[in-house]
RNA sequence: GGCGCUUUCGUCUAGCGGUUAGGACGCGGCCCUCUCACGGCUGAAACACGGGUUCGAUUCCCGUAGGCGCUACCA
């Protein structure tokens, strides 16, 4: 029977939910919407130590702000919850009991001080069905024994008794099958005496099982312990609905070896988080992409193609395309090393497809930070439409267009050597001449005049243009001059001109 | 060390037995042009290695090497 399909993505709040993640939860996202599917945000905080006080809010605004949305969680409400495990405790040890009046599981005393000594005596100790038998637990100790000791007090833990020598097939879609012998696997703690809460293995099994869980997608670092999972279904009689595995390839560092971590992005200066986030703890704030001047779809199209490929050459999506086109078919098995200017140039593509007011409207807190907050929006967005070309980021604006607000205080010396020759300031004492008699000072308009009066005195057409651009930008760089003549207005082309001329040293 | 996954330009990748090995980022050149960008065109740049299988391997299989992950009462 076709079951309807439902993925989850389950972080735990242990800080600020790292790119990564993000991939993964976006590719779960594609999935689940592809096949009509539905999506849930569970909260892994079982480990009680490591639990970090705001990361879940953190999780949540991160998603709204990528434009994820999920149909079951914390916020969302839903038909299996509650979406936080650690609200799940009772459901668990009922299940841990299921395994263990099965004889599925036992109960094991070892203090972590004894498994300590016994992994720096034994190399490569591992408990499981070899020394299990030298151990303290249910399996070596009499019924009375056990009972004395967990009535005294004695902490323990449950764990799950593993077959020695047995074939464990993980079935993945995007890897295939892949086959391990059970004797590999350790005998895992499934519930832990530390805090009173089930391990990961433990809660991730029930918790998909109870609501229904059809496609398991996570990252790569759990394949070897997917075997250990596919024990747990068949233990618990629940092979015919255990979910089909995804094991997603990770994201790696730009540079060097491993996978991409915290520290990556403040050694290489970009970000790994999607949001800011400052650790409560410490009070180290660490960049995030919404911060940065990312357009959260520039993000959502970069990470798509991190790992997955529509199968043509299309690479600028929408959310809704990328939907529509997904498939574990076009997933790569290996790592993809994070490249940082791939990521600038989807936000470069992004930003163009904005309308100009809209981005005039997310630069004004920027003009506004550099003494122009009463600039005119219509002036802004003429001034936005000639220059977003050339911009990465919202913020690169001002660099980019700062001569329309201000007069330049400095003049590039590369390019006064270049274009501010003997005799340059008197042919701008002309240009003024010529441009006072300018009615119609549109850019239209004015062109033809200024260009016609070049010609006609037999100027270097270079020469006059640019020292003309070096007086009014400050440099020899920038949009068509008389587009930024017009926006200047005649008044203030002169006096730059006329500024020009007094400051401007020739080399 | 053990176990598993993985391997096409510097990077992300297409390719699913026969291709001039394609695209994108970045880099170089040309065009456009008053400049710098944008844009258009274009150039350099890859099948890790060794065995098989096959008429034929980038493609399938096996090794080797490299890379990555896991190896906790963390997820």
């Amino acid at each position: 029977m076709e079951r309807k399909v439902r993925v989850r993505f389950a972080p735990s709040p242990t800080g600020p939910l790292h790119i990564g993640g993000v991939r993964t939860a976006l590719f779960n996202y594609l999935y689940a919407k592809r096949n009509g599917g539905e999506i849930i945000l569970r909260i892994e905080d079982t480990d009680s130590n490591r639990f970090v006080p705001g990361a879940e809010d953190y999780i949540n605004e991160a998603f709204a702000w990528l434009g994820i949305k999920f149909d079951e969680g914390v916020r969302e409400g839903g038909a299996y919850g509650p979406y936080r495990q650690s609200e799940r405790r009772d459901i668990y040890r009922d299940y841990v009991k299921r395994l263990l009046d099965a004889g599925k599981a036992y109960i094991a005393f070892d203090t972590p001080q004894e498994l300590e000594a016994k992994r720096s005596e034994i190399p490569n100790f591992q408990y499981d069905a070899k020394t299990r038998g030298g151990m303290r637990n249910s399996l070596t100790l009499s019924a009375d024994e056990v009972k004395s000791l967990i009535d005294s007090g004695e902490k323990y833990v449950v764990r799950f008794l593993v077959e020695p020598d047995c074939k464990v097939v993980v079935n993945d879609l995007v890897r295939g099958e892949v086959t391990v012998n059970s004797s590999v696997l350790d005998d895992k703690v499934l519930y832990k005496s530390a805090d009173d809460l089930p391990t990961y293995h433990l809660a991730n099994i029930v918790d998909d099982h109870l609501m229904k869980i059809t496609h398991v997608i996570r990252g790569e670092e759990w394949l070897p312990s997917a075997p250990l999972h596919v024990l747990l279904y068949e233990a618990f009689g629940w092979t015919d609905t255990m979910p089909q595995f995804v094991h997603l390839p990770l994201l790696l560092k730009p540079d060097g070896k491993g996978k991409l971590s915290k520290r990556d992005g403040d050694r290489l200066g970009f970000p790994v988080f999607p949001l800011e986030w400052k650790d409560p703890k410490t009070g180290e704030i660490s960049s995030g992409y919404r911060e940065s001047g990312y357009l959260p779809e520039a993000v959502i199209n970069f990470l798509a193609l991190l790992g997955w490929n529509p199968g043509t050459d299309k690479e600028i999506m929408s959310m809704d395309e990328l939907i529509s086109q997904f498939s574990f078919g076009h997933c790569s098995k290996s790592g993809a090393k994070f490249d940082f200017e791939k990521g600038k140039w989807f936000n470069h593509k992004y930003l163009q497809e904005l309308p100009d007011d809209k981005l005039a409207e997310m630069y004004m807190p920027l003009l506004s930070a550099h003494g122009h907050g009463d600039a005119d929006p219509a002036m802004v967005t003429r001034v936005v439409s000639l220059v977003k070309g050339r911009i990465n980021f919202v913020r690169d604006l001002w660099e980019q267009s700062k001569f329309f607000f201000e007069a330049p205080t400095e003049y590039a010396e590369k390019d006064v050597r270049k274009r501010w020759k003997d005799g340059m300031p008197q042919i701008m004492e002309e240009l003024i001449g010529v441009l006072d008699g300018i009615s119609d000072f549109s850019s239209a308009a004015s062109e033809p005049i200024v260009l016609g009066w070049i010609a006609e005195k037999g100027y270097h057409l270079g020469n006059v243009m640019n020292a003309f651009r070096l007086t009014v930008v400050g440099e020899c760089k920038g949009p068509h001059m008389f587009d930024i003549t017009e926006i200047l207005g005649k008044a203030e082309t002169i006096r730059r001109i006329r500024k020009g001329i007094e400051e401007i040293k020739s080399c």
